[in-house]
DNA sequence: TGTCCTATTGTCCTTTGGTACAATGTAAAC
DNA sequence: GTTTACATTGTACCAAAGGACAATAGGACA
């Protein structure tokens, strides 16, 4: 299992070195080319201080070394991201990721996996809810909301903003009493303990 | 390693005992709760025949255990993997895939990577790119725990997975009044006023 | 008409969360 | 050696959340 490091500066992170102590690294995706590799071998590419305009071109050529490509970015941000992944990368990560991370992320894209930050990937996935063929929706929804009426919908979307009770009471007109009687519904229809579970369960079903 | 599958036959299928012969089945989720599973097991979910509405409930319950949780389609679509994985699911994959590739997907989830057949995560990606709304495009991932001590970081992630003061003390192993004391810290320092904001901050930061 | 579901509100009570004020120990920094 | 940051715990107090038990009212449906 090796870990080909291509990076501007040819010197290895510490952090790298310490998630993988055999990684070779090079300054150049030509240099990478020239390298043995296995068929276990994982590719890490560090666009360091490119252009923006680039980098794109940096990974596509990367990718002919034929195996795995993990995108490192030193400031990730969403768009970069999906960038990277659309033109073949397996994996986006922060340059300077914890050592017991880089070796998760190894795990997964040798297996034909895609990683990226957890948080990136749920808004992926949400962005790609709201835009699938609606076709195909009618017959199977199912988000975690809505086996809620339409008043605890919205009970539930104030709670995954962070609202409070009383907050929800003036927003929707009621008091803080009918607040909590809904939630005490929506606990269990949803079998989560309390408003924190119920602000995650939301979070992850809506997206943003 | 455990691999924990449900399907409503009860039953395994060979292939699933071909990649992994120390594969428990069960039933039920229920069942399922009542396993004593390691913090390296991963749970399969065959939703069987069962109506297309009640796989997201049926999903969110099987998320309860606290294992990755692979969904199993007959007939994999679009439109069910996104709720799948909207719903908390670490991968999506044919009821009958190969054993070999049973194995890949086991290692990915169990590493925090998200599986799902190279063609559709594909189309969520070019979806996404479509969608992405060009304001963002430049603005980085910054990650809010950073400004954390080391201590007050664990609290929060913990409180970032819903949990209360009182599991946070028995796992962190400290008291109750130490868990306030670090929260107290760190509402202050992110600016957010309970541990419902701080939950949702947590989630949206680089993660784990 | 009677039943079921939803929405609404009330009172009472318990548990949990959070702050104020304060103290102790330790380790790094100056 | 003193200061500073961090981690820890205590008591007390107040606010918010949530459950138990119960009631009223409108709309849908058989």
């Amino acid at each position: 299992m090796t870990q080909l490091f291509i990076t501007p500066s040819s010197k290895l992170q510490e952090r790298w070195l310490e998630a993988f102590p055999e990684a070779k690294v090079v300054g150049t995706v030509a240099e990478a080319l020239a390298q043995e590799l296995g068929s276990n071998a994982s590719v890490w590419l560090d666009a360091g201080a490119s252009e923006m305009e680039q980098r794109p071109k940096l990974l596509r050529d990367a990718m002919t070394i034929g195996r795995p490509v993990v995108f490192m970015a030193a400031t990730p941000n969403e768009w970069e991201a999906l960038q990277a992944l659309n033109n073949g990368a397996q994996g986006y990560c922060h340059k300077l990721a914890a050592p017991r991370q880089l070796r998760q992320i190894s795990h997964v894209v040798l297996n034909g996996g895609v990683w990226l930050m957890p948080r990136l990937m749920q808004r992926f996935l949400a962005l790609s809810l709201r835009v699938v063929p609606t076709s195909e929706k009618a017959e199977a929804v199912g988000s975690a909301l809505d086996e809620l009426t339409s008043r605890e919908v919205m009970v539930a979307k104030l709670v995954g903003r962070g609202e409070s009770n009383r907050e929800i009471a003036a927003e929707l007109e009621i008091t803080e009493r009918t607040v909590k009687a809904h939630l005490s519904a929506i606990f269990t229809k949803l079998g989560v303990r309390d408003r924190v579970q119920l602000a995650l369960t939301v979070n992850r079903s809506i997206g943003d």
